[in-house]
DNA sequence: GTGTTATATGATAACGATCAAAGATATGGC
DNA sequence: GCCATATCTTTGATCGTTATCATATAACAC
């Protein structure tokens, strides 16, 4: 590897002049000097060391981005279709703007934190990360931050949410399943503490605007793992029969479970209607198509990047808490009731109740 | 960020007996100055500064990892379930045995080899990478490689291919067709050049064994960004009513082109069957479920990440072309066709040829 | 007391790039 | 010729870590 001093040696000259010319600050190299280096440049096809750069200035040009660790049975996060789009976006566009990227997909915070601090990281996306391990990358890391499907506490600064209309979409698609005869309704969540909550708020305010109240027995939590377990996926199912619709948080798990479900003979959605949420590729897919609440995910992981780089560089700082637009995706996984089968509920919301969008 | 010299100074000592400490070079330092140092390192949570570390030493630490740059409707070869769960298993064993990985998704090769070179990566991992742009790496870049589902050319050193029994898999698949009675078998490959040429051959040598000649206007080649443009399919649509059966390089497609076909009205398998290659999950949910070739992209990702650390570590160097082992996997997509459907043919391979297998 | 070995520690120079400040050369005015 | 200014170039320090070599001290044998 051909370095600065090997050319400057080469050259007679010093290597400040070198690095000028590679600077492209030619104001202070003369026509002739700058000439001979840039020819050597191609010549020797010099490229620079980045951890002697790294070094001597404050910024890596590395951009960290956590996932968290979930193990399903393919043993990775990545291989959530949702995850894995949002990500190759990420990549590309961290890539666009010379920067470079570093993935960690562990649960081990501690372990990420030593990983940021030891590339001297320029700035963090974060991932679907818990308020818990925030607060504790926040307190040793204090470059930018950017979160993705976070919930976004307000008492830290110095971070920017990447976040979707997520209240909206869960009260949208609830009224959907009103509107279509449905009572009974199970939501399915990951975890209470990311945009999952914050769904569910939606999904309680539609259900109040209909004069119905919540019941946290309605509310499952699924934790990644319990999809592949076969006891739980039986549990569910036993649970099923409380229910008309499944309202799942994700696509990746509406998928699976209706998989399971229909090969033991439940017809969906005559027998149990399900939604998600993403709309990824797999929702149009399969048979039936999955009624979904659509997010860009290539865009949000451009503005992500987009955005922290704005904070990096410290141009002026955007929005502190971005809210990107979702959009309801009727397909055939919902089924409609008639309202013979519920004659004693009104399909009219009542009047007079917070209509549930976001702000 | 607290560093060697700060707590070398703070004891009073140098700054070798702390990095020793830290190297556990402990029978160079006395136990007394031990203890006190590693007392400090954990006080101040000390995270070493690796640019300045890969700037001593020859090494980095870091593994680059490439993909081919496929630019479908998700925007990026990520969101190939097939690939994002290889990478993420990739990441865990990089990330395992304490390596840090750089990913790259671009075309531009020139681009990945001065990112590559800019961070000094110790090593190197090819996912599907073509011929000349492997030769023009090799050529800037000289730490060890370990090619994935690429084609390996046997004139250049210094590499490993992690790759599957590809021509047994076809060969299986393809005798599988044959024994149901197709007999006009489309085989859609991406490029001629990498592991769709390997199975291509399998496919070739179990025709063969049945007597029956692989003909050029059979083998469609499909670019990925084909799958996306209406025309594309459109024409492949139009090629289908010549055949039985498509055969596909990768589920990713087969499940897209099927839920294409099925749109129009194409019965699936009854009046055209479908195969994939990879298994993903994917197959296992879409009906009908996609008979396929499986493999383990876990193990394999694992097994690549193994075999180039031992490379770089100058262990010995295992097999120079590992080939994994691959399944057949019968489902729902193919159908039986009666011998009646194509009375001039006997059903009976024929005798005395290749058997296919690899070596 | 001398020499040998082992143990513990320090001084110094890399590694490759950048930056501030100082030095060198050329140009112009008087 | 002298000084001022502008243009170009070099010197030397710095970033955090590691490696090489040298030094200091102690322990031991003879």
């Amino acid at each position: 590897m051909i370095t600065i001093k090997d050319m400057a040696d080469m050259l007679g000259i010093s290597t400040t002049t070198v690095s000028n010319v590679i600077h492209g600050k030619t104001s202070e190299v003369s026509q002739k000097t700058v000439e001979k280096v840039e020819k050597l440049l191609k010549e020797y096809d010099y490229v620079p060391n980045n951890s002697a750069r790294s070094l001597t200035q404050k910024c890596s040009k590395i951009i960290g981005v956590s996932l968290k660790g979930r193990k399903d049975q393919y043993d990775n996060i990545i291989a959530d279709p949702f995850f894995s789009v949002l990500l190759g976006a990420i990549e590309s566009e961290i890539r666009r703007r010379g920067y470079f990227m570093m993935i960690y997909t562990s649960d081990d915070i501690s372990e990420l934190i030593r990983n940021i601090l030891t590339w001297n990281a320029d700035g963090l996306i974060l991932l679907g990360i818990l308020h818990d391990d925030f607060v504790k990358i926040k307190s040793r890391y204090k470059n930018p931050i950017v979160l993705i499907d976070s919930y976004a506490p307000r008492d830290i600064m110095n971070y920017v949410n990447v976040g979707l209309e997520d209240e909206k979409g869960a009260y949208e698609m609830t009224v959907h399943l009103l509107e279509r005869g449905h009572r009974r309704i199970a939501f399915l969540a990951d975890n209470m503490e990311g945009v999952d909550y914050i769904r569910y708020i939606g999904h309680q305010k539609a259900l109040a605007r209909y004069g119905l109240k919540a019941d946290s027995k309605d509310l499952l939590i699924i934790r990644a793992e319990m999809m592949e377990r076969e006891a739980s996926m039986e549990e569910l199912f036993y649970l099923s029969r409380n229910y008309t619709a499944f309202m799942c948080c994700s696509d990746y798990w509406a998928v699976l479970m209706m998989s399971y479900f229909s090969d033991r003979g439940v017809r969906i959605p005559e027998d149990l209607s399900f939604t998600g949420f993403d709309d990824v590729l797999l929702s149009r897919i399969i048979r039936p198509a999955l009624t979904t609440v659509r997010q860009d995910p290539a865009k949000r992981g451009r503005l992500a990047v987009d955005t922290l780089i704005k904070m990096i560089q410290e141009e002026e700082i955007p929005e502190w808490d971005v809210k990107l637009p979702v959009e309801l995706v009727v397909r055939d996984s919902v089924k409609t009731i008639s309202a013979y089968g519920n004659p004693e509920r009104s399909m009219e919301p009542e009047r007079g109740i917070d209509d549930g969008t976001d702000e």
